[in-house]
DNA sequence: TAAAAATACTCCATAGGTATTTTAT
DNA sequence: ATAAAATACCTATGGAGTATTTTTA
């Protein structure tokens, strides 16, 4: 299962039209097909109903759309997450009583001051 | 980034020792070293230190290996809940009162009874 | 006949492997 | 000298595109 499978099942679950959920994500129609025939595959579960002129979200893909939302928005909170930590926006809050010599140490160790 | 990408680095992030964890996710040890630095470089944001003898991992990189064990284990989560679904496992809980002939009807489609 | 998805095919980018080097102890 | 990670290089897989076919309304 990869990412830009995940992503693409998401745009095809709004669009319910493999060409314009394909130009969405930049990808030709076959390519979009290869994709999710590839997911569904992998999941051994029928996520669309291809109906004569219409495509059709299956209840589970609908229950696969809404966890995957959840889990691809927590990816994407993750790597903020990350920078932002790595920019040193994240840390700790402890609070105490240090000499004014240990403070010269420490001050330059502080990220943002409250 | 790749979902292989992220499962490698949370191994890694157990492990903190290139060779074991590419053992443990089935890579070479180059595979995996370049799997990290690619996240790495997608980020921004350096994930390990890589220090004389040891991997140590970093404050940015606890922060996402915590958030992204969540996510993944949500699309584990999000594939296990599809295939119930598709197994007819979840659905709707409705009570009322029908026609015994309608209850012949209805019947086939139940696929488990409380 | 038109519109949409599936299929056939070709190609190339890149992920991964092996071999090697670098680095630090 | 050893142990671990990085680098170099090569190969093969499979993902993506174009062209085409199938299907059904």
């Amino acid at each position: 299962m990869e990412l830009t499978q995940l992503r693409s099942f998401l745009v095809l679950a709004e669009t319910l039209h493999f060409s314009r959920a394909a130009e969405r994500v930049h990808l030709s129609q076959p390519a979009l097909s290869l994709q999710i025939r590839a997911l569904e595959a992998e999941l051994g579960v029928r996520l669309f109903e291809r109906n004569r002129r219409k495509t059709e979200i299956t209840e589970a893909g609908v229950v696969f759309r809404d966890e995957v939302a959840t889990a691809l928005a927590a990816i994407e909170h993750a790597s903020a997450r990350a920078r932002q930590a790595a920019a040193g926006k994240i840390g700790c809050l402890r609070i105490g009583f240090i000499s004014t010599a240990a403070a010269l140490v420490v001050a330059p160790l502080v990220t943002s001051w409250a």
